[in-house]
DNA sequence: TTGACGTGATACCAAAAGGTGTCAAATCGA
DNA sequence: TCGATTTGACACCTTTTGGTATCACGTCAA
């Protein structure tokens, strides 16, 4: 289906990525100064950016030697819209309360 | 951390355990009825049922011989509130636009 | 009571994921 | 120029994950 919403799922399940994630949201950052913050070598941190770009959720300026590693707010839209799609039954459950408890309707989902 | 948030990303992360998710949206069904819609065994299909549950994604109602599984829409909030986090960047980015073209401001974020 | 049915649980397997170590390439500074 | 720096790309290893096959257990119906 939706390779972005796979992908983007994908990346946002493991830890390390979503602190990678929190991180960039403080500004752009180099792979050297990402690994000093994490317990592992600089190829680990360099697989979670890759995976967090094929989702869409990273953009990448290079200067010089430097690659600045930056958030990109768009790529999140995917998965915000898939979940979202699921608040309607929130909402109707709240509806459903609501309807419970104004009209006595003993037929409501609390039954 | 969040072990809810950690849980339930992990399993919104699988195509078939979203897929799961959408069928429950429609009615709760038995591990049977999920299995008709999917090319694997019942046993593939109880394991994505227990990550699901893990992540708090889903509960179970039991009947005699039958478990009915259900939709919890709760759980989603952990990743929807993880998500919406990132939503102030997203609406930065576009109240700079709207300054840049308003006031012409050359120091924005396109520059 | 006795099969058939629906399920949980486990052992097992192949593939994917997360990690390390290492090497090569491009860039910077003296 | 030449060494240090920053990075990408592999080969490789271990653990996790997604799947199957199989067995045991409780429940339903004749």
């Amino acid at each position: 289906m939706d390779i972005y919403t796979q992908n983007g799922f994908r990346a946002l399940a493991d830890p390390t990525r979503r602190d990678i994630l929190q991180r960039l949201a403080g500004g752009e950052h180099t792979i050297a100064q990402l690994t000093e913050h994490f317990d592992m070598t600089r190829a680990a941190v360099k697989k979670h950016l890759t995976v967090l770009s094929d989702g869409g959720l990273i953009t990448t300026r290079v200067s010089g030697r430097e690659r600045f590693n930056a958030l990109d707010p768009n790529g999140f839209a995917p998965m915000r819209d898939w979940i979202s799609f699921f608040d309607q039954f929130w909402d109707n459950q709240l509806t459903n309360l609501k309807d419970i408890i104004e009209n006595n309707d003993q037929k409501g989902p609390l039954q």
